[in-house]
DNA sequence: AAGTTGACCCCAC
DNA sequence: GGTGGGGCCAACT
């Protein structure tokens, strides 16, 4: 199993209707969160129906790609398009955020 | 093999 | 509370 196939793995699961940090699928495949950015930036575009990339944004909750180019164009249009809440180009988190980490109490209700 | 480059995150000021 | 720098891991040259 490569660093790839377990980045891409994780990114499967995340639930419809939910979101996961950078920081938060790197824990869970084994490495940093740079990496994981990395990763998703070279995955093929023949990937993107199978796995739902743009589920994974930025720590707070901020469409990273936005500063990419039409990337980031089209992850906040199917963000949208999914019924997302986001407001000044930031996911809500407290809403949409897949699991507790544990770490912190944002969802205690 | 060493240097550069990221779809990031934390710390200090 | 915004901004700047360092750390981090993997790939590319």
């Amino acid at each position: 199993m490569t660093l790839k196939s377990r980045v891409f793995e994780f990114v499967k699961t995340i639930p419809k209707g939910k979101v996961a940090y950078y920081g938060m699928v790197a824990s869970h495949v084994g490495t940093t969160a740079q990496v994981v950015g990395w990763v998703l930036s070279g995955m093929p575009e023949s990937e993107y129906d199978i796995i739902p990339w743009e589920r994974v944004v930025a720590k707070d909750g901020y469409i990273s790609t936005l500063k990419m180019g039409y990337k980031g164009i089209l992850q906040k249009q199917i963000l949208e398009k999914d019924g997302y809440e986001i407001i000044d180009d930031h996911v809500n988190m407290l809403k949409h955020l897949m699991k507790p980490q544990l770490d912190n109490d944002l969802f205690e209700g």
